[in-house]
RNA sequence: GUCCCCGUCGUCCAGAGGCCCAGGACGCGGCCCUUUCAAGGCUGAAACACGGGUUCGAAUCCCGUCGGGGACGCCA
């Protein structure tokens, strides 16, 4: 991914994702880096990617794998983690223990902070802790609704409190964007800050993305992880421009479908509404239809194969016409496999349901052998000489062009629906489509 | 239980006192196209949670109620 200029005379911004490797990249997550991503680029600045992996017993290296493959696959690129390191890393909080260990060390010798059975616990002022939120303007909370929190834990290792308000103080982040969970956790960190002697960043709390229930979006709900998403063919494109515009809006305007560059040019923090979010999947389909249209037939092409198995090499102009024709059907990935399945090979069966209803009339055996003389000796193979003579023959024969269109279109597909007939007939080809005739007459005539 | 956040069509958003008998998008209904399913075009239904204030005037400000969500760990 090419870097991007930095805009001159703005002031450097540095944000931050700071996911916890005990899980895969859910959705929620995901748009929570998207918006750290979409300003650090907007104002020129820079993006860290650090790993919270404080809690050895639940993290894994599995996990921070997923994490990085969820965000490369989105196409938000950090600047400083992982990988690629920076100035001040490390950017695994494992890697940095003893800078937590400082910390508290020196709370305690400030007397901000006592030992307690082992572990450190932090003394919370008198008086009450507010701050500003971009998202939600200003939020107060009184210090005696606030607990002692421990900071470092009785083993050595740092809590949440302590290791992302050490680590943000140190990688210089001037923005803390992240979900709202976390805006009761907030004045604990403010506090930690000013005693620490540190000035505190501006915070955003996003609103949750929750499920149609309502409730905080969970497996239940079916698909969280953008991973799956990726499975179940969506475009990190569609992903992206959905996610963006969850609990995110421009302000201005009636435009829905935005590329990353309009999204990097029109974000605002204070853009971002108070209430949360239902994550509506008819409306990411909607997205996906639209990326998915936008492809080209050779990125549609190579996005396709890997999913279809073992070669199936076809020319680009046969690619082009069976896309063609696919194209307006298909709202993901996946399902242009299926939709493909009747120009790679013929049907394996007949649908049942197709067969009660366009087939159970009498003389269909003999429709269909006068259909099939037509295919075999009807010249040129195209789809208006092939209409013409299909509706000749039902006029001929008495029955409606429907009743044949539809016979033919179980024998080509074995199923009830399928893109245009005539399209796809000259598509099949002449030899395919006598032959494929022929498959259901026999199968009628054996029934 | 305590504290915090939020409350506009089913859903996501617009609306920062008069431009709003509330606008867009997804979804849904109808019509057109049509060989099926889509796509596409046209069109329709659909909301300011409730109650008090403030004001000449409130979806927009204030208070309360109700509802939803979140946090209260030696998890993050």
């Amino acid at each position: 991914m090419p870097r991007r200029t930095k805009l001159v005379g703005t002031m450097s911004v540095r944000l931050r994702f700071a996911p916890s490797p005990t899980g895969y990249l859910h959705v929620g997550g995901a748009r929570t880096a998207l918006f750290n991503w979409l300003y650090a680029r907007r104002h020129g600045g820079v993006f860290v990617l650090r790993i919270e992996d404080t809690d050895v017993a639940r993290s894994s290296d599995e996990m921070v794998g997923g994490i990085l493959e969820g965000l490369r696959w989105l196409g938000l690129d950090w600047d400083e983690g992982p990988e690629v390191d920076g100035p001040h890393g490390p950017y695994f909080q494992s890697a940095r223990l003893d800078k937590y260990r400082a910390a508290a060390e020196q709370l305690l010798a400030s007397g901000q902070a006592v030992r307690d059975e082992g572990a450190i616990r932090f003394t919370v002022p008198e008086g009450r802790t507010a701050f500003t939120d971009i998202v939600h303007g200003p939020i107060a909370f009184e210090n005696e609704h606030i607990e002692p929190f421990v900071i470092l834990r009785s083993d050595g290792h740092p809590t949440y409190h302590l290791s992302v308000v050490v680590d943000d103080i140190d990688m210089r982040i001037t923005h803390v964007v992240r979900g709202d969970d976390h805006i009761s956790n907030t004045p604990k960190q403010v506090l930690l800050y000013e005693a620490l002697g540190a000035p505190t960043p501006a915070f955003a709390h996003v609103p949750l993305i929750m499920g149609p229930d309502k409730k905080r979006l969970s497996k239940r709900h079916g698909a969280t992880s953008v991973t799956e998403y990726a499975k179940l063919g969506y475009l990190p494109d569609a992903m992206v421009n959905f996610l963006a515009l969850l609990g995110w809006s421009p302000g201005k305007g009636d435009q829905e479908i935005f590329s990353r560059d309009e999204l990097i040019a029109a974000f605002t923090l204070d853009g971002i509404s108070g209430g949360n979010a239902v994550f509506n999947t008819e409306k990411l389909d909607w997205f996906n239809h639209h990326y998915l249209q936008q492809l080209t037939d050779d990125a549609l092409r190579s996005a396709i194969e890997p999913l279809l198995g073992a070669g199936t090499p076809k020319d680009p102009a046969w690619w082009a016409g069976v896309l063609g024709l696919l194209r307006p059907r298909a709202k993901r990935l996946t399902e242009y496999v299926d939709q493909l399945q009747p120009f790679l090979r013929g049907p394996a069966e007949y649908d049942a349901a197709a067969v009660a209803k366009h087939l159970s009339a009498p003389g269909v055996v003999e429709h269909l052998t006068a259909l099939r003389g037509v295919y075999e000796a009807t010249g040129p193979f195209d789809e208006a000489t092939l209409e013409a003579a299909l509706r000749a023959l039902a006029e001929t024969r008495g029955v409606k062009a429907g009743t044949l269109i539809h016979a033919t279109r179980i024998a080509m597909t074995g199923r009830m629906v399928s893109p245009g007939l005539f399209e796809m007939l000259v598509l099949l080809g002449r030899p395919v489509v006598v032959e494929r005739m022929d498959g259901l007459i026999e199968f009628l005539g054996r029934g």
